[in-house]
DNA sequence: TCGGCTATTATGTATAGACAAATTAACCGA
DNA sequence: TCGGTTAATTTGTCTATACATAATAGCCGA
């Protein structure tokens, strides 16, 4: 009846969606415990009933929290609260020259070796493609108010990037430009503590078998790999730091 | 118009809907460089005529990106193709109990040290609350296939977890117990490399001073600190490995 | 009792239309 | 020319309805 703004005399202040007042509502009652994990979700006819507006309504508010993974939903079967999901977090990795910017520190960056070669078979094997064509290898150490803040050891695969073989990475570094010049599709991490061995000690400036974390990134495009990079960061000094709530990147 | 069901015809395998199709269409034209960050995206109106259906249809499907940060909508001046923004990966870090198993190993653990006392200076600084109150310290040893796989150190807030008190955690480890128990609402990771000191070395069986991944973190439920707990991994058998896409949590 | 057919239920998708809200653009008077 | 009012555009939300689809429940005959 009339867009439901009956309840807007209650309430006076109700600035949020109709769809948003029933989400939360329902998410209240299953962060609550009010409804357990396993137990059945009133049908949307009964919500709709029960909030007194159009099925959609209901529909997009349930479409949601089963996109965020907090209800499970089967035709003819129902809604049901879904269990306990396993913890993740989003971990915010920053572009090296936007994390050291961020913190108010001066970026400097300087690459250290560059060479274009045929695709070794080492090359190959970190790229997780098969052997063939040709890569450019490059290391550069990234300070932050001109004390070392990482060394970056990255392949780039130059049969998705030939650009990179005329770009001097003059202004901005290598992850950087291809940041912003190469769409990508997706992408994988792996973070581990190692020990700093004499080549790394020499570039961060830190002693030799001090505490490192490293973190190997590959870039693909499609099927194809852009690229591979492992950043190594001085232990005592970096650390990743990562907020997030359960059911991951929810809602509102 | 018939539901635009003249296109089955003509089509005759087509089992995703409508609004997906769009959607990944113009996702396409996005991560192809066809339509460059700051561009202008039809309006809905045009959309609707461009791909023959109604508004609404349209309208989802440009939500649906515009959640995933690909568009911003504004009211009156349209949608566009958003900034390239930072990357976001989502970290998958499990409760250990279930990580273990899930490797298809068998899993054991043992409680070190258990001690119920009043909160110190320590213990508050830690779980970030004014001091006061009661907390309950344990230590923990996981094994996986009987060998040690990460060491536990965990402050809990009997404040806010009671019955925590009266748990001797034979079944289950501290951390799978408060996953099953008390529902938190937002946590925060902190990922660092440092060296195994001597009790780290020998509960973890590895070398005095080699790397290892510490993980530590706080888990809230409102404003009240639930727990504390700094997990250390031995860096060489241990690896966080997250894969992901641009635009976070993204569409199907 | 078993197997298959049918009816029912609940969700998934889609339509057309309506009004609200937020901006931007255009206009117009002092 | 400046400043404010008005109109137009675009997205945001909502309704009411319709048909499709999946899965269950129940029935019924062999």
């Amino acid at each position: 009846m009339a867009k439901g703004k009956a309840d807007t005399v209650s309430e006076p202040a109700s600035p949020l969606p109709r769809y948003l007042e029933i989400q939360r509502d329902l998410q209240a009652r299953i962060a609550s415990g009010q409804w357990v994990p396993g137990s059945r979700v009133p049908p949307e006819h009964e919500l709709q009933a029960q909030y007194h507006c159009s099925r959609m309504t209901v529909n997009k508010a349930l479409s949601a929290l089963a996109k965020a993974g907090l209800i499970i939903r089967r035709r003819r079967s129902g809604s049901f609260v879904a269990m306990p999901r396993s913890q993740e977090t989003i971990l915010n990795i920053q572009d090296i020259k936007a994390e050291i910017l961020a913190k108010g520190k001066a970026y400097r960056f300087e690459i250290l070796t560059r060479q274009e070669r045929a695709m070794t078979t080492d090359d190959a094997l970190q790229l997780r493609v098969t052997p063939g064509g040709r890569v450019l290898a490059l290391s550069v150490r990234h300070f932050a108010n001109e004390h070392p803040f990482v060394v970056e050891d990255r392949l780039m695969n130059l049969a998705v990037v030939p650009a990179a073989r005329e770009e001097p990475f003059l202004v901005s570094p290598p992850g950087t430009w291809l940041l912003d010049v190469v769409p990508w599709t997706n992408a994988e991490h792996v973070i581990q503590a190692e020990l700093a061995d004499q080549r790394i000690a020499t570039l961060l400036g830190v002693p030799k078998k001090s505490a490192c974390l490293a973190i190997e990134r590959r870039t693909w495009q499609g099927d194809a790999t852009i690229t591979w990079v492992r950043l190594t960061y001085p232990g005592d000094r970096h650390q990743l730091t990562s907020h997030f709530r359960p059911g991951g990147p929810l809602i509102s």
